[in-house]
DNA sequence: GGAGTGTTGACAATGATTCTCATTCTCAGT
DNA sequence: ACTGAGAATGAGAATCATTGTCAACACTCC
């Protein structure tokens, strides 16, 4: 709250390194959600030194700026992936992991609604649905 | 696979011990989530002698019952509260942690619609919303 | 009372994630 | 281009929730 804004912003976002370009492409090259591990494990197997810490690193920082989704497996792994930066939820395949993002007009007011009804405020939610798709029923 | 079946399925849910109705009773004792590892401790300081993996053992098998939600934190930590057997999504204070179960036709409706819109079928789904709840805005 | 099965507790093992720290790299001036 | 300051990286140790193992027990049915 001082005076001291004169950089109000710098525009800085992350610093861009190879290692990070290179954990943003292995996951532009998937269109379902990886975990940590496995990042590290396809950029290993291209050949890429880069370490595991940093891997995930990188995907923490990346989730922070949303550039990243986050999702849990059942079993707690944290599993991300590439997503366009708008607010949405994903609709996922659970036999073949298939993910399309959705919006959901109708859902966000109905959040703020409910939200509103119990006094509750700075409001955020996730919501997934999970399913069996079309291809993997046959 | 003898003829050893007589009783194909006892209506029998899960049998009842002093541990297992310890853990109910503790998470009857609070209104929000709690950890395998918070439950066991409050049982410990009420001197309750049970063990960890035993917790960790029957919060698994009331959640697998419907007894129990799960809900994840998030560094992953698995969290677990008593609830309504029907289906319902959480409001939750980020804050003080006060939950409130809310029910949402809207909400499924609209997860069917576009679901059925992108071929998926047997589907499930999770909404959970957080917030900062009126006491704690203050 | 005894066998058979489900439960428990103590403890080891697992595995994802985070931390530490010395080294290396980026970026904004100059 | 050159340099300094601070950010980023890698290797491996350290955390910590969760699960597996197994012997001792509890309960039910015969």
């Amino acid at each position: 709250m001082t005076s001291t804004e004169r950089h109000p912003e710098p525009p800085a976002g992350p610093r861009s390194t190879p290692q990070r370009r290179a954990v943003l492409a292995a996951l532009d090259g998937v269109d379902d959600f990886r975990s940590a591990q496995e990042v590290h494990e396809l950029l290993a197997s291209r050949g890429s030194g880069i370490g595991l810490a940093t891997v995930y690193r990188t995907l923490a920082l990346y989730a922070d700026h949303g550039l990243v989704d986050v999702l849990r497996r059942e079993d707690g792994e944290a599993i991300y992936r590439r997503c366009s930066e708008t607010h949405h939820h994903h609709l996922v395949c659970r036999s073949c992991g298939a993910t399309v993002e959705v919006e959901g007009p109708a859902v966000e007011r109905w959040t703020s609604a409910i939200a509103a009804e119990h006094g509750f405020a700075d409001l955020s939610h996730t919501l997934e649905i999970v399913g069996t798709c079309a291809d993997c029923r046959k």
